[in-house]
DNA sequence: TTGATATCTTTCGAACTAGAACTATCACAG
DNA sequence: CTGTGATAGTTCTAGTTCGAAAGATATCAA
């Protein structure tokens, strides 16, 4: 069995875990009322950001960051506010409903996460792999 | 660190690493002047297969296996043959046009891929924690 | 045989995404 | 100060994806 083998059993099986981890995004979006995008923009929203910066977090293209914003201020979950000193620029803030909705989502995703079949130490294990192949890349 | 930090980690990482996997893909799709979802296509067309059965191994819906195969049946590297047993059912049959432009998929993919700054031992240990996952999901 | 249920494929509508074009603003060299 | 290129955000469009429903066929129990 040659490394090309392996390789190709290595994407699938990426590819399959990223949909089932996907999939639990899913089932928490729904069970909210939301899309997987805009539970993923809650969790990666610690923080004021810019929109650009959330587009980085979210690995996606920032007309992508745009469109989810809109939905997510329609809610009244945030608000654009002007940047303090780039006038380019606006300052993504949760209101007072949206910060709540963040906590219920980080709970739900926290719960049941299709990660929970491994041991601790096969989860660092896996951590680490992950990480030596972001870091070559 | 409990261990929530950790799988939150992990889930990310998984998510960037899909990310890379697919830009790999869509590089090689760009090359050969077609879609991403029809490179794939082309590389689990390992043999006749029905609708079905490839939209199991790209890890979609059947109703985006079928868009997909359209697609490639209008450029002329597919047929779809009624299969031999089950009238409900077809079978995908590569042409010798879909054959070529097969190997020529295969190589462009094995070529660079995104998992070779791994030694083999670490690829090994990756496949095989990812099968531990999705063999309990 | 007949009826109930499950499976295979396709079509259709809605939602999501990337990429290009556009405006406003910034940073900086001259 | 000024102009040149880079950057932030938005809009628009084309392409992709899913989910539900429909039509045809298969499977199995009564």
């Amino acid at each position: 069995m040659g490394s090309e083998e392996i390789d190709r059993d290595v994407c699938k099986l990426v590819h399959g875990l990223a949909r089932t981890l996907d999939g639990h995004v899913r089932r928490v979006a729904d069970t909210m009322g939301l899309t997987p995008s805009q539970v993923v923009a809650l969790r990666e929203l610690s923080e004021p950001i810019t929109a650009r910066e959330l587009a980085a977090r979210m690995a996606c293209e920032a007309s992508n960051a745009t469109f989810v914003l809109d939905r997510l201020e329609e809610r009244g979950l945030l608000k654009r506010h002007p940047h303090p000193t780039d006038r380019r620029a606006k300052q993504i803030v949760l209101t007072a409903a949206g910060l709540q909705r963040r906590e219920e989502a980080l709970k739900l995703l926290g719960d049941g996460s299709p990660l929970g079949s491994l041991r601790a130490d096969q989860q660092e294990a896996l951590r680490d792999l992950l990480k030596a192949l972001s870091a070559e890349a």
